[in-house]
RNA sequence: GUGGGCGUAGCUCAGUUGGUAGAGCUCCGGAUUGUGAUUCCGGCGGUCGUGGGUUCAAGCCCCAUCGUCCACCCCA
């Protein structure tokens, strides 16, 4: 037997008894933001490496040391998305849709990064990214938490999520907070712990978010980034908060909470959960005011968010949240017994199947012994099973059997769709 | 990249101090003729992740390797 060939690590298949559950979600989010005008935008999972370089920022290490870049047949470095809005923004304003407009968008689809998979963490996952552009004022960002508010609504994970906001300013205040920072723990730098070290030259910012006692205790006195904040960010964040109020999103400022991605500045924002383990975020986002312009384009401003798809699905999983209706599942099953049965049954299938109702129709295929073909309807959790042989053609009928009560009825050929309506 | 757990039939797993493999479910067939979920009987199915090593003998011990899971790091 030659060797199987297995799907790359940390890249899986989603196998027929999950699927059901992925369109489920997707629907549920595809109602939800066209609900608040935003429209759908496809664009290519591979771009050129520059643009993540310039966008998600040389010093991350989403670009240092988690993509899939390659060359291209031509020599040109190419990448496998690591996220979404960087080619969103590339592709919008490519198209000229953000020059002096506001463009609401979203997008779906898998997104690459090489990292160590473990629960909720893949290299290829998939996230539902919601953007808007060229709308500075707060209540854009507003409106996005509150998109996503509803959506958790939607699916009844709004209990279980914590809504954990933060302004990070403008990126000078937070270069000067940066030095600030940098200045004070490097006094005590013997008392961090390793990776805060390291992270003194790296990221300082995301020493504030050690687990570390000791890292912990010198943080005490450090300076805090919210004196660093300008007024125009502190307003703004003010702003944003008193519609979240106004529309009863409870939320948590966290002064700790700073993204990974560098395009980020004044609101930054992130759902968690206590449910998943490590991978506590399911959905974050935050302002991006100089991407645009970073990746060449004229100055536009930008808010956006992205929620992992299958952190959602795990969420929705181990809180027992998937309704049945989402679920695939039969509801007629076809069973016939000799070549004039089974060409009735074929046109038994086609009448169910023509009628808007959406059954599922399941015929058996393979022939077999009624009680083999019996046994596969019950397997099939159909709740009626149609019955044909050569007895029932003959006076051209069915046999209508209930697969709970186990009752059953002869029904005339003519009137089985009307009476399977009345049975469902 | 770092640390730890695990890898035995399609699935879930058992396998005692090393003596060349078992259960349940699934699937197929049967318990009289054209009717499912219970019950009973029988059957298919494994070079015990892979490659080395120790031993008279290894699923069990040792090394390596791959895969997987969890945590760190980082992130959705």
């Amino acid at each position: 037997m030659a060797r199987k060939i297995q799907a790359i690590r940390g890249m899986n298949d989603i196998l027929p008894g999950q699927s059901s559950v992925w369109l489920y979600l997707e629907k549920t989010v595809a109602d939800v933001v066209k609900s608040y005008g935003y429209q759908q935008i496809r664009f290519p999972i591979v771009e050129s490496t520059d643009l993540f370089k310039r966008g998600v920022g040389e010093t991350t290490d989403i670009v240092e040391k988690e993509m899939y870049t390659f060359e291209d047949r031509n020599g040109e470095s190419l990448t496998l998305r690591p996220e979404g809005t960087a080619s969103c923004v590339r592709a919008a304003d490519q198209a000229g849709l953000l020059f002096n407009q506001v463009q609401r968008l979203w997008y779906t689809g898998p997104m690459f990064r090489y990292e160590r998979p473990q629960k909720g963490r893949y290299r290829q996952f998939h996230q539902i990214g919601v953007e808007a552009f060229g709308i500075s004022s707060a209540d854009i960002d507003a409106e996005l938490i509150i998109l996503s508010a509803r959506l958790w609504q939607k699916l009844g994970l709004l209990e279980h999520v914590e809504l954990q906001l933060n302004s990070i300013g403008l990126a000078s205040e937070r270069e000067a907070f940066k030095a600030a920072l940098v200045e004070y723990l490097t006094e005590f730098k013997d008392q961090l712990d390793e990776d805060s070290q390291r992270r003194l030259t790296t990221n300082p910012l995301r020493i504030l978010d050690s687990k570390d006692e000791s890292t912990q205790s010198v943080l005490q006195d450090a300076p805090n980034l919210e004196d660093f904040i300008g007024e125009e960010s502190q307003a703004h964040f003010e702003r944003l908060q008193a519609i979240l109020k106004a529309n009863d999103i409870s939320y948590v400022i966290n002064h700790r909470l700073v993204r990974g991605l560098d395009y980020y500045g004044k609101t930054v924002f992130e759902w968690v959960t206590t449910h998943l383990g490590a991978q506590a975020t399911v959905c974050a986002g935050g302002r991006y005011d100089g991407l645009v312009e970073q990746l060449g384009g004229k100055a536009t401003p930008g808010v956006g968010f992205a929620m992992g798809i299958e952190r959602l699905i795990l969420l929705l999983e181990t809180l027992d949240l998937i309704p049945a209706a989402a679920k695939f599942s039969t509801d007629i099953f076809i069973v016939s017994m000799g070549d004039n049965a089974e060409l009735a049954s074929f046109v038994l299938a086609e009448k169910l199947r023509e009628t808007d109702s959406g059954y599922v129709v399941l015929r058996h295929c393979g022939g077999g012994n009624f009680k083999n073909q019996m046994k596969k309807a019950d397997r099939s959790e159909a709740r009626l099973t149609l019955i044909i042989g050569q007895d029932e053609v003959d006076q051209g009928v069915c046999q209508v059997k209930d697969m709970l009560t186990g009752e059953q009825e002869t029904c005339a050929f003519d009137d089985v769709v009307s009476y399977i309506n009345s049975k469902l």
